[in-house]
DNA sequence: GATATATTCTCTACGTCGTAGAAATAAAGG
DNA sequence: CCTTTATTTCTACGACGTAGAGAATATATC
């Protein structure tokens, strides 16, 4: 009779690997393709195994975008406030570039864990500097980071790629009386630049961060 | 013998209506208990009658998205363009409020259909009233667009609401030598309003924009 | 060392899901 | 009438998340 070669136990299984496999998986597969099972036999585990550590298939994830979150790094202290707000938010789109099948959780979970504080003391720390007040600091630093988050999904979304010919083609049906701004930035479309985007927009925000002392 | 009642060929199913029950669902069930099969048995139909008009549960879910843009409606055009900037986030944030569990569906589907081009041109005619030339104009409508979609998704998600005392106990655990701002701002989080946040990231944005033309 | 307890992992099974494929019905055009 | 086309239903399949029970190992207590 054949001996059961399935083992039981503690087998030392790290958290910190299957989060590690997860993230991996997820932008191999994309989300469809992503499920606790393939996780399992990726890691060589069963399937329960990894929901005995995270609970469920949502902690699960949680624990995905936190990972993501703790890649990044503390910007330079010495940096003048404007430069250390934009490296974060780079830093940010290098992020969803690098992972852009996992970073979308980092909008279905907008507070994740631990490595969020660091990342919001970094940005009161910047604000308080721009001159701001305790209040407008918390209202800033949040919606700063929803703007950034927000941008930065925009980005691996693909809106903010150069038109195709396809979008072209589509907007050249489109009505010139109703339409005509559309109409006439048709060349515009096409030379989209998604880096500049993002960087104007950062930009952007940051002069209305300094304007808010004026007002 | 029971006569079978089921009857098939046309009978008028419109998928207008499909998508609208299918957002109804969608907002009692939340993203997890919305499923093709509870929508059919609600409008009355075979699960399949349902893909049969949109091919796929993605086909159904864009529609969905289109038909929470199509709902917004337009700016007035004599209006200031910082006014109808104003005006159309306020919508994307009264749309996010009121259907928290569809709204996230403008983040996976960044553009959704016809209704995108209508908001789009209302941007671009506000940018070029505001003296952005072609190129900025492009830049700004996305980044903007983007920026507001991450705004209102912060707001369902949670991120903008004062803080519970559960998370004030948490920020108390973090060190005050490690985290100065953070827990010196333990007053100010309880006093978040999400709708002020919301405003004052809006504003800090037109700024922003203002100054993109004395650069 | 022996025993008890807690932790970690596997197995089995259940209900649900999206949807491919085929068949059935109705409407439209000849 | 017949043929074609557009809708709708039926059946079935494989995959999914996870509850519950049990097995194997580590750790604590004596």
């Amino acid at each position: 009779m054949q001996k059961k070669t399935t083992r039981t136990g503690p087998r030392g299984l790290s958290p910190q690997e299957i989060v590690a496999a997860a993230v991996e998986l997820m932008e191999e597969q994309g989300e469809d393709g992503f499920s606790i099972r393939k996780l399992g036999s990726r890691v060589g585990c069963d399937p329960m195994a990894v929901l005995y550590h995270f609970r469920s298939k949502v902690g699960l994830e949680r624990a995905m975008a936190d990972a993501l979150n703790a890649k990044l790094k503390p910007v330079d202290p010495d940096g003048h406030w404007r430069t250390r707000l934009t490296d974060l938010a780079q830093q940010y789109r290098d992020l969803a570039l690098r992972y852009p099948q996992t970073f979308p959780l980092l909008l279905r979970f907008w507070v994740t864990g631990p490595a969020d504080y660091r990342h919001a003391e970094m940005i009161y720390q910047a604000l308080a500097d721009a001159g701001l007040d305790d209040r407008q600091m918390v209202d800033v630093c949040f919606g700063f980071y929803a703007g950034i988050l927000g941008l930065a999904a925009a980005e691996v979304g693909g809106l903010l790629k150069p038109a195709t010919s396809e979008n072209i083609a589509e907007v050249e049906e489109l009505s010139p009386t109703a339409f005509p701004m559309t109409t006439r930035l048709i060349p515009a479309f096409e030379q989209q630049d998604p880096g500049r985007v993002y960087g104007q927009m950062i930009e952007i925000i940051l002069d209305g961060i300094e304007r808010v002392l004026v007002r």
